[in-house]
DNA sequence: GTGAAAGCGCTAACAG
DNA sequence: CTGTTAGCGCTTTCAC
């Protein structure tokens, strides 16, 4: 942020330098100046004060005059955070400008904004509290400080919560422990012996939670420690390098689960390298929310991030905050499973006593 | 499009009802009326009114007036359609974004609005040649109907196109013509002998430009006719289809450019489940616009779309002609190029002899 | 506790 | 051809 300059140069204030009226200074801002026929000289002198004075119009008295039609506005937007992959907020992005296309009436119109935060610092974030711009948001990828700021904070507009609880708000979540949970039990299925997870160093209230969930349920089914692998961050690389690191100091893997899914591309790539086979050696159960999970190879067993359908809800809910109709508190949506070849380990088991690798990993030392 | 309804309801009209004056009104509806000291019961009757009569706040008269502290709003967007790969759309939004945060002063403040039109159709997007919305727009993923129209209309506000030529306007994109012809070298190069290309059925600007310096490439240094498959659209599963079409036809194919990412995607598992290797039986070029290019097995080679390097040049443009300073009428871009595992074909070509498929593909029949 | 009233920056109707 | 002027919907100061 800079520091503050002078105040905004107005209409007025080219009409005056120019010697004309501000009617004929916003006609021909407005390139309606042939109509009201105005000499092109002064057309031109009104177009270099303008430049010259470093004219920039106020959209919001613009608009507040030339409404004339009855159109109202309806400002929406998305926050989330720079940190944030943007698949989610692509969807989020998609699903809300197909409802707004099908909302718009011939005088209401719908503009949705994006405003990104620092992961973890939304409280920073300039005009967050104002009540002058938004009718609505749709705030996700926060990290537990951003919660607990939202939790405090009196936002003066409706807002529905992608993927975390803050208590008083309307939030949309993935059930709790569900993703852990499956995952774990996909694992388990496989015959996995040394189940590991990989997530990355920041943890979100959602990949905390399906942590949390995986490790529980490791534990209470096989009574031993799942393994735990961090990534210092959330890009393939990042988890590549992790993972690589954790074989190496002789960590038994034989199963993966990865919070996230680039997280699992990143772990494809070493396990490849390290000639560890899919599933054979290794079973990998991802995190569906990559359109493309089905697409790797071996294709991705993922327990669907709930994305998509949380979007679905979201962006009812939010028309419905709008509308001033109660909504629930929270919105729970179990994600879809979709078992592909990644974890489909065959019985026979054909490379357990070829691989010394494998048999290690599988006898969980 | 719904037809329209009745006007918005003002403060006036709450005020009036509940027969208490505006200030009254917007003090409440701004939570402020505790200074205010109103009584509690007025409170309550001034937000059961607003809430039955369905008030919804008209943001620009808010703003106009509570931008006492002189802060401007900037009203900046991003123009693209429903239809395109919603990646190029992110990676504009962040560079924006990020712009946006340093340009941030203490006066003045960004918005980033996201609209979207109907590939093709964006001469049917309401509003957009409304001069009340936005201080300047970067368009991209216009199809030719799109950059007819825009050439033709005389928008109100600066616009820098990406991956497009249209004529006046500011225009960043991939230079002409080296997408193309650097693939089909680059297919050339690994020794094949019947080089496709595969693309979806809508051409961009920017994709009819990559499929025609293809073919023209090809067709100048092999004196043969390239193979051309189209796809229904960009989709990872059409693409397979249609390739699959293409050799169930006896089409011979021993290298294949997609002109986009997600194509090549769906073109590797075709030609996994085809038992054709890559790239020893077939190489594969694609535009490296995905990220995930390199994690694909084996990594893609790419002559990378231009989008980040586009986007890079577009923002700090887009900020120039707000300034109302002079730009280029066109900025190209060179790509870079990523060879990668996808084309090393191995110069002994030891499958040659043995896979049938490979040998006729590899003689051109 | 509450109302009246003055504009925010701009456009457009109207009067020259 | 050009200037004057009345608001758009809202917030806020000031007066009661």
């Amino acid at each position: 942020m800079k520091p503050a300059s002078r105040p905004p140069v107005t209409i007025y204030e080219i009409a005056h330098h120019v010697g004309v009226s501000t009617a004929a200074v916003s006609s021909v801002l407005a390139n309606r100046h042939v109509e009201r026929r105005i000499a092109p000289a002064t057309v031109e002198r009104i177009r270099q004060a303008a430049h010259a004075l470093g004219y920039v119009p106020n959209m919001a008295g613009r608009r507040l005059r030339s409404q004339r039609a009855a159109t109202r506005q309806i400002d929406l937007a998305i926050l989330t955070s720079f940190e944030a992959p943007l698949p989610l907020v692509g969807q989020a992005l998609h699903a809300l400008q197909r409802a707004v296309e099908v909302q718009s009436t011939a005088d209401t119109r719908y503009a949705v904004a994006i405003e990104m935060f620092h992961a973890g610092r939304i409280r920073e974030k300039a005009g967050l509290l104002d009540a002058d711009r938004y009718h609505g948001v749709i705030i996700t990828n926060t990290l537990p400080e951003d919660d607990r700021f939202l939790a405090e904070a009196s936002l003066p507009y409706p807002a529905v919560i992608l993927g975390r609880r803050i208590a008083g708000r309307c939030c949309v979540l993935e059930a709790p422990e569900f993703v852990g949970r499956r995952s774990a039990e996909i694992l388990i299925e496989s015959g996995c012996r040394a189940p590991t997870v990989i997530h990355g160093r920041l943890l979100t209230h959602t990949t905390a939670d399906r942590l949390d969930a995986f490790c529980r349920t490791i534990r209470e089914r096989t009574r031993r420690e799942p393994g735990v692998i961090v990534s210092d961050g959330l890009h393939p690389h990042q988890a590549a390098a992790a993972l690589e690191q954790h074989c190496a100091h002789g960590h038994p893997v034989d199963g993966l689960f990865a919070v996230t899914d680039s997280l699992a591309i990143g772990a494809y790539r070493v396990l490849r390298s390290l000639g560890r086979r899919i599933p054979a050696d290794v079973a990998v159960v991802g995190v569906g929310d990559h359109e493309l999970a089905e697409f790797f190879d071996p294709a991705l067993t993922t327990v669907a991030g709930a994305n998509e359908a949380m979007v679905a809800e979201a962006v009812p809910l939010l028309f419905r905050l709008l509308r001033g109709e109660p909504v629930p508190p929270e919105v729970l949506v179990v994600p879809p499973v979709f078992l592909r070849e990644s974890t489909r380990r065959p019985r026979s088991q054909p490379s357990a006593g070829k691989d010394p690798a494998a048999r290690r990993a599988r006898t969980g030392r």
